[in-house]
DNA sequence: ATAGCTGCAAATGCTTTGCAAGGCC
DNA sequence: GGCCTTGCAAAGCATTTGCAGCTAT
C-alpha cells in the first residue's frame, strides 16, 4: 500500500490544498485531514458528512459533495463506481483495483502492482484507454 | 428469482419468458423482443422506453424499470456498473468485459474468453468471488 | 476589494412504489 | 375467479444548483 518512491509525499492538508491551487478554507482543510490523515481509505459523501460532524467539523452535505469533486478533479481523490446507488472515492491514488462485498457495500484495495490483465483486444480507433477498473464482486461464502 | 443455466439457446421471446417463469404479458413479450431478437446489446431503462415507444408498444417506464430488474434477476440480463448516471443492461450474459467510452456513454463488449486477469489475492475470509468485472475506461483521441 | 466559497433550500434526474384497474391462466 | 401485472402519479434518494452572505488573499 506504501510506495518509497514517491519524491515528495505530502502529508500536510493545507500543503495538498495549495499543490492544487484550491484556496484552503476551514471546511476543505478540516474535510482534507479527515480524508489523507487516516490513511487509506473509502468514503462516500454521506459517510465523509457523519465523520465531519462527528468531530464537530461544521459544513453542509452540498459543500462535501462539492468538496470530494473537486478533490477528485484535482487528482487528490480517486471515484470508485460499483454500485448505481452511492459514490465511493477512494483515497489512494495509486494504480490499484478493488474488492466490492455487496452485502455492505465494503470496498477494500487491491494493490495494482501485482495484477496483470492479459488477453485485452486493442482500444478502437479513436480511442485511448484512460484506466483499467478491475472490480471483484464478493458474496458471502456459500 | 434463481437464475436458470439454459443448456439450449432461447431465441423465442415467449420460451424466454417461460423458461424462467414470468408470465407472458403483451408488454414483457415485447420487451424480450426488443431486447434479445436483435442480438448482444446494451439498454438503459430509458433507452428500450424510447425504443418501444418508437415501435408503437405501449409501456409504461416504470414497467420498463420493472422488466428489466425481473428479467436481471431471472438471469435473462446481466446488470452493468460503469457511471453513477444510469444503470445500463446487458443482453450478453456470457462471461464477458467491456469498453466504457465516457464521452457518449457507449459500452462495447469483450469476450472475456482470452482475457485473464493474474496476480489477485485471494479473496477475504466468509466472502467467494461472485464477479469479476473488467472495465476498460476509454477516452478520446490516440 | 474581490474573486472564490459556503450554506441552505429548492431543484434535478433516475429510479421505486402504492394502489386501482386490467389481463392471464 | 383469483392472482399477477400494469400504469400512473407520487414518493424516494442521492446529488446538484441558485443565490445571498461570508472569507481568504
Amino acid at each position: 500500500m506504501e510506495a518509497n518512491t514517491q519524491p515528495t509525499k505530502i502529508t500536510n492538508a493545507l500543503e495538498r490544498l495549495r499543490a492544487v491551487k484550491l484556496r484552503p478554507t476551514r471546511q476543505r482543510l478540516a474535510l482534507a485531514r479527515l480524508l489523507f490523515e487516516p490513511g487509506d481509505h473509502h468514503v462516500t459523501a454521506e459517510s465523509l458528512f457523519e465523520q465531519a460532524q462527528a468531530k464537530g467539523v461544521r459544513v453542509s452535505l452540498a459543500t462535501v459533495y462539492n468538496t470530494l469533486h473537486q478533490f477528485t478533479s484535482a487528482g487528490l481523490l480517486r471515484e470508485v463506481v460499483v454500485s448505481s446507488a452511492c459514490t465511493y472515492f477512494d483515497t489512494n491514488i495509486t494504480d490499484h483495483h478493488h474488492f466490492y462485498l455487496e452485502q455492505d457495500g465494503t470496498l477494500t484495495d487491491i494493490d495494482g502492482t501485482n495484477v496483470d490483465v492479459r488477453g485485452l483486444p486493442a482500444s478502437p480507433d479513436g480511442t485511448r484507454v484512460a484506466r483499467v477498473d478491475v472490480i471483484i464482486r464478493l458474496a458471502p461464502h456459500n
